[in-house]
DNA sequence: CTAGGGTTAG
């Protein structure tokens, strides 16, 4: 029965002019309530709210109680206005309006601000104490806007008013902490928090997670199964670490116990399957991403990016773009967003398709609309500047809206390095960056950056005076390069390596393997595009190409020093940049050899979270 | 007398 049916009778009811008795009074508000338990929409609801102010003295506390109600249901129609407007007709607020309302602020996208805003107006009108329900709306608010001033003020809020004790108050803390990245704080908050649900357990391992403490994360997990079953939540966030560390065996594990364990409810199924997706692509089985993918019912867009972004990162750009045409053609209710060409873009990057690149470029902007961000400037500005076309790189760089950052200004320095440009190009471009702060801080304190381009370039111009100033300048500057760094993952056992590295015991039998792993792939005639060097050169002079490249190191392990039987999959890490080539060569080595062989990509293209850079930072 | 906590790719 609809509402208006409902109230029809009632609208006759006018309350006599002098205050009704209290029973009265309470049937009649009691009625009202029911029927706002009935409302659906926001139109009922103003039914309701006309029928109420009509009906009923406003000054009444009962009153009062049924304006918390019509709050409530608005913001819960997602109708924040229309709570304001309630809101302010009311001159003294409850506690429970004030947080409804930054409730209703901070689950709405553009009003975190907002939330936080109200929260300090509670506190400055006075006329009801913030207590134990406002403070999580408030953090999480907090939490969205990584306001850490606001949100330490709120934790001393907390303090004052004596809820340090409460657990929802405790999680909203370390929830906020972790996502400011403040881990020691959320650490503190979960150790001195009298109380823990799961829900605390799940926002520490996040936490960790977060700031990519990958191995404490799942040490907390393995002690929070004492007390608590993992959930949903749980998972997602051990997936997640099991992607951080690349560890497939971690990840399989996760996933039979997700089955096992785990009951999963229907609407976060998607949620899981994408993690899974993401964990397996990031561990370099594509072959079980693939599995997960197709054995969903049903996909959401991140399920297709994750997909496609495997793809693309292993330098399987026709299986990326195959899958790009299947999202288009039988994704319901999916639409590319700025993340899918992302993906596509690394696709075409990752194996040079310049072409195709391009296209894709003019596609997001002409056919989707999407504005090109950053990352979609530093990903076709890479690819076409690789490809040799250096002005049409230069000139998209002067039209890009945003100002480039310091990984665009080292792709251009890098492909002029690569493909003849004059000197005094490549140090126009290097001056944009040299020295500067964000040049140095690129990947992961790894301080070499455009020096290393620019000594570079030098060398290659045989100018071996500007190539020893570029050494002064960086040394005197405390600038040293680092080596990359790999790992590979065989019967559970992550082996490390770094780029001219000859700490390993069996470093002798390592670069012998290199070496005939090189004259294989000679003798079928490969040669490596980036240098003519041999694989096995691997020294650490700095003029030098290392061989780290084709991760051959991993390589010489795995065929050479631990006897596999063929057919074992070999899971290759690395944080190189994969060379256009990669792909092919793999695709020869695993043929020569017969093994199959996963490499995983783990380069974070660009400068996002973890402030890592995906490429040239080698030399 | 109302209610509440934790996710999304680069």
């Amino acid at each position: 029965m609809s509402i208006s049916l409902l109230l029809h009778p009632l609208s006759p009811h006018i309350p006599p002019a002098s205050s009704p008795s209290a029973s009265a009074a309470g049937n009649h508000h009691r009625r009202i309530l029911s029927l706002a338990e009935t409302c659906s929409d926001m139109s009922q609801l103003k039914q309701l709210h006309a029928f109420t102010l009509r009906t009923t003295y406003p000054d009444e506390p009962a009153t009062l109680f049924l304006y918390g109600k019509i709050l409530q249901l608005s913001s819960s129609f997602s109708n924040v206005n229309y709570a304001f407007r309630v809101f302010d007709s009311i001159e003294n607020h409850s506690s429970f309006m004030w947080n409804t309302l930054i409730r209703a602020c901070a689950h709405d996208v553009s009003r975190k601000e907002e939330a936080f805003l109200l929260y300090r107006k509670m506190l400055e009108r006075g006329e009801s104490a913030p207590d134990k329900h406002t403070f999580p709306f408030v953090l999480k608010a907090c939490a969205y806007i990584f306001g850490l001033s606001e949100g330490k003020q709120v934790h001393c809020q907390v303090v004052k008013h004596g809820f340090s004790g409460d657990v929802y108050v405790n999680n909203g803390l370390i929830h906020f902490y972790g996502s400011c990245g403040c881990l020691d704080l959320a650490r503190k908050v979960f150790d001195e928090m009298p109380e823990r649900s799961l829900v605390s357990w799940n926002s520490m391992i996040d936490a960790l997670v977060r700031v990519g403490e990958y191995d404490s994360a799942l040490q907390l997990f393995r002690k929070m199964q004492r007390s608590f079953e993992p959930d949903g939540y749980t998972m997602q966030s051990v997936l997640s670490a099991c992607a951080g560390l690349g560890s497939l065996s971690l990840g399989t594990w996760s996933h039979a116990f997700l089955l096992r364990n785990c009951d999963v409810d229907v609407a976060m199924d998607v949620l899981i399957m994408n993690s899974l997706i993401d964990m397996y692509c990031k561990c370099g089985s594509l072959r079980m991403a693939g599995q997960v993918f197709q054995g969903m019912q049903k996909r959401d867009l991140a399920s297709w990016n994750a997909m496609i972004l495997g793809f693309a990162t292993h330098g399987r750009a026709e299986e990326a773009l195959d899958c790009f045409d299947r999202m288009v053609k039988e994704g319901k209710n999916v639409k590319p967003n700025s993340v899918t060409f992302v993906a596509l873009l690394i696709a075409c990057n990752h194996r040079g398709l310049v072409n195709k690149g391009r296209q894709y470029f003019d596609t997001m902007v002409r056919d989707y609309g999407i504005e090109p961000a950053l990352e979609h400037y530093g990903c076709i500005i890479d690819l076409v500047a690789r490809a040799g076309y250096i002005t049409e790189a230069i000139d998209m760089v002067m039209s890009m809206p945003m100002k480039p950052d310091a990984v665009i200004w080292r792709s251009l320095l890098d492909a002029c390095s690569k493909k003849g440009a004059s000197v005094e190009l490549s140090e126009e471009i290097a001056r944009n960056i040299i020295g500067t702060k964000e040049d140095s801080q690129s990947s992961n304190g790894n301080c070499s950056g455009a020096y290393v381009l620019l000594s570079r370039v030098y060398a290659s111009a045989s100018r071996w005076n500007d190539v020893g100033i570029v050494r002064k300048l960086m040394s005197d500057h405390g600038i040293r390069k680092e080596p990359g760094c790999s790992s590979i993952e065989i019967n559970g056992i992550s082996h490390e390596f770094f780029a001219g590295d000859t700490s390993h015991p069996q470093t002798k039998q390592i670069y012998q393997q290199l070496k005939v792993i090189d004259d294989r792939l000679r003798s079928i005639g490969y040669l490596p595009d980036r240098s003519q060097a041999p694989l096995v050169d691997a020294t650490n002079d700095g003029s030098k190409e290392y061989s780290l490249r084709l991760h051959s190191e991993r390589l010489a392990i795995a065929f050479g020093l631990i006897s596999l039987p063929p057919q074992t999959p070999i899971r290759i890490f690395k944080n190189l940049r994969v060379c256009s080539d990669c792909h092919e060569v793999t695709k020869l080595i695993s043929k020569v050899f017969n093994t199959e062989i996963i490499v995983r990509d783990r380069v974070r293209f660009h400068h996002f979270k973890d402030g890592s850079c995906s490429c040239l930072d080698y030399w």
